[in-house]
DNA sequence: CGTATTTGACCAGCGC
DNA sequence: GCGCTGGTCAAATACG
């Protein structure tokens, strides 16, 4: 099986209104590369890089060119309205996310996801006046389909779809009691980029969840202080 | 030996 | 009602 590997961050950044799209590099970084790599340094990088804009040779390596919202209609790239991050549409705050650090892509993103119905057939006919439901979709360019978001995640399915030549993954939060799911695929348009769809919220916080950063006083940098709840948010 | 992955079967929703 | 399709289950298998 394939090595987990990129690394997508999304990190906890006032959005610029107006074109999200464009922003995004703001949201993503490509923060590591393998799982021998510790989380923490992975998000010591995207706190760099939230210091700093995006670096061009990320970019070259990451790339999440385009935020999809999947309402079940047709996932169609649209830019990301404003209080989306970190902020469920719901209004339903994300749990055991602490306000003001950085947390996981997969924690905001679930956090934006909240409110998924059991069967996605529901999810226009539940809420119709709505544009955005329980699932959100981005598409990444990367090499490799795993993208390592923070948390675990168990393969419990694969199937080929139809309008694909590319098999689509099923994945389940691995952590007891929290049923996110994802599903990954590879963009049939573009093979080099990949899709990946998460459905639910996490009840949980990500393993690699960055509780406190701090800043370096020479270089203006951020740089990891811990991946545990410190004192002070106790 | 425990855990994760693979993969075919099964089920439900939807369109015709 | 039937067939197609997407999503999930679960036994078998692989791996560390």
């Amino acid at each position: 099986m394939a090595a987990v590997g990129a690394r997508p961050v999304l990190y906890h950044h006032p959005a610029p209104a107006g074109d999200a799209a464009a922003s995004m590099s703001s949201y993503f970084s490509h923060g590591g590369s393998s799982t021998s790599s510790s989380s923490a340094s992975s998000f010591s990088a995207a706190l760099a890089a939230a210091a700093v804009p995006a670096p061009p040779t990320l970019a070259e390596h990451f790339d999440i060119s385009e935020f999809l919202f999947d309402d079940g209609a047709g996932a169609g790239v649209v830019a990301a309205p404003p209080g989306v991050f970190p902020a469920a549409p719901d209004g339903a705050p994300p749990p055991a996310v602490p306000d003001g650090a950085a947390v996981a892509a997969a924690g905001a993103l679930s956090a934006a996801a909240a409110h998924h119905p059991a069967r996605s057939g529901a999810a226009a006919e539940a809420v119709p006046e709505r544009p955005r439901t329980g699932r959100i979709a981005f598409r990444t360019r990367s090499e490799i389909e795993i993208l390592d978001d923070g948390y675990k995640w168990r393969k419990y399915g694969k199937k080929s779809v139809k309008n694909s030549p590319n098999p689509r993954n099923y994945y389940r939060c691995s952590t007891e009691g929290c049923n996110v799911k994802k599903r990954v695929e590879r963009d049939k348009d573009d093979p080099s980029y990949v899709v990946t769809t998460y459905e639910g919220t996490h009840n949980h916080v990500s393993p690699s969840t960055v509780y406190y950063a701090s800043q370096d006083a020479a270089s203006g940098r951020f740089f990891v202080a811990g991946t545990q709840p410190p004192a002070s948010f106790n």
